[in-house]
DNA sequence: TGTTGACCTTGACGTTACGTCAACATTTAT
DNA sequence: ATAAATGTTGACGTAACGTCAAGGTCAACA
């Protein structure tokens, strides 16, 4: 039987049954005149046999010792392969519940365990800014404008994105001040605007006072981001923004 | 910050820096007169992100599109990760399932799955005949003499199998035939006589008329190979075979 | 100033189980 | 006789590095 006969009654390609051949894992019979490999019955029934262990996943190195050595215990071979495969599975299930929550994280934007860290903060963030606002803002001024922000969000250094936190909370801390103050056209209300201004800087590409207008006009028009200041610092903090923004818009 | 420097924080080698730095995921910032590779903040962050999705295995590949291309898609890509990490998985329980299958059919000779096929038989049938005969036999004729019928049994090819088991359908015809004439000595029963010979020389290393004879003598003393005739054939075949070995034997 | 030792570079092989040519020999069919 | 099928060996490619090897650079110390 030539290696063609073989490779078509077994299902594996010849190229296999020579590289079979090659680590010694199952040799032709003999080899006839012309160099060509001649199996018998008996290759037959070692290859079933190792095809049966190499659907196990077993290493090739390892069958071969389980078909050739004489006194391999399989049983052993087996046992210790079933623990890699449990170890195997264990990993596999962990890796899907660290995708599932990395997963459920970009969807709901939910709260990270502190081994996602910084980068899956980013994400988070870039995540909600398109969740929440992304449609608004898309319709607003045109899908290049998002991206643009989100790649330079994922883009930022985890030192500015420390930046852009403390002054965001001196956004925060300024805006209270400014509340205190009663009028969003006070020099400390311009300041906030400004602070805002900077704030935003950080994620968009290009800023305009229009722009800028605009989104102050979704702190009051939007629930979402109207909560997201009123939590934060105080309850009527998104209009009084959104108030001191105008001002500075069309001073 | 030099390639040393790095790999000590993040953790990986420098084989590894390097290594990505030729594929074009992590490129240094820049490289000094003297060509050593100095990275920068933004790569120590780059490198993070990396680091958290191959902790996903995730493909290299698909890692540069996820940090690289500016408007990928990484929730689809988690998604169809998930996906692959699912079917690993099943993947891993169905290869368990079959090992453990394997393990027990070797520890209990239990009955084989198709799946198993002729291999499987034929340990089968190897784990069968120790359990339900090696005893007597071991006792009778010694422990060589049984290891080698299995050992002959073990390296029987699939052919010679096929023809074991024509020859023995042979047997059953044939030994009806000669229950029908009634007389064990006859010509026919002598026929049968040969026919479990050349049978039992499938098996048997080295044959002689006394070890028959005893075989035969276990037939109809042991009430499982009396059973397996009785049934295979006709009920008193098991007694009438023997009779058949006997006047063969001492003729 | 020379030298040692630590650190850097590129280059190349090894790993696993084959797939996929390529160049060439042989057998089989027309 | 010739074309098609089938065989051979040889070599590269795969994924993600580990592990030398040969040689350049840099800071420190005698």
């Amino acid at each position: 039987m030539k290696i063609n006969e073989l490779a078509k009654i077994s299902g594996v390609s010849t190229r296999t049954l020579r590289y079979y051949d090659e680590i010694g894992l199952l040799s032709p019979a003999m080899k006839n005149d012309a160099g060509y490999r001649i199996y018998s019955q008996r290759e037959i029934d070692l290859l079933q046999q190792i095809l049966f262990y190499r659907a196990l996943d077993l290493k090739l190195e390892q069958i071969k010792d389980i078909i050739h050595a004489p006194n391999f215990n399989v049983m052993n071979a087996l046992k210790s392969h079933r623990q890699h495969l449990l170890e195997k599975s264990a990993m596999i299930q962990q890796l899907l519940q660290t995708v599932d929550h990395t997963i459920h994280t970009l969807q709901e934007g939910t709260i990270m365990s502190n081994e996602e860290k910084f980068k899956g903060f980013k994400e988070q963030l870039i995540q909600e800014n398109e969740e929440k606002y992304g449609e608004e803002i898309r319709t607003r001024y045109g899908d290049e404008t998002v991206d643009a922000s989100n790649a330079k969000l994922r883009g930022m250094t985890e030192q500015q994105f420390e930046e852009m936190g403390q002054l965001e909370q001196n956004l925060f801390a300024r805006l209270r001040e400014a509340m205190a103050d009663g009028s969003p056209a006070s020099e400390i209300g311009n300041e906030v605007a400004e602070l805002h201004k900077r704030w935003l800087m950080f994620s968009w590409k290009d800023y305009s006072k229009e722009a800028h207008a605009g989104l102050a006009a979704m702190y009051v028009a939007d629930e979402r981001f109207t909560a997201y200041y009123d939590e934060r610092v105080a309850t009527g903090a998104a209009q009084f923004l959104h108030d001191c923004i105008v001002a500075y818009a069309t001073k």
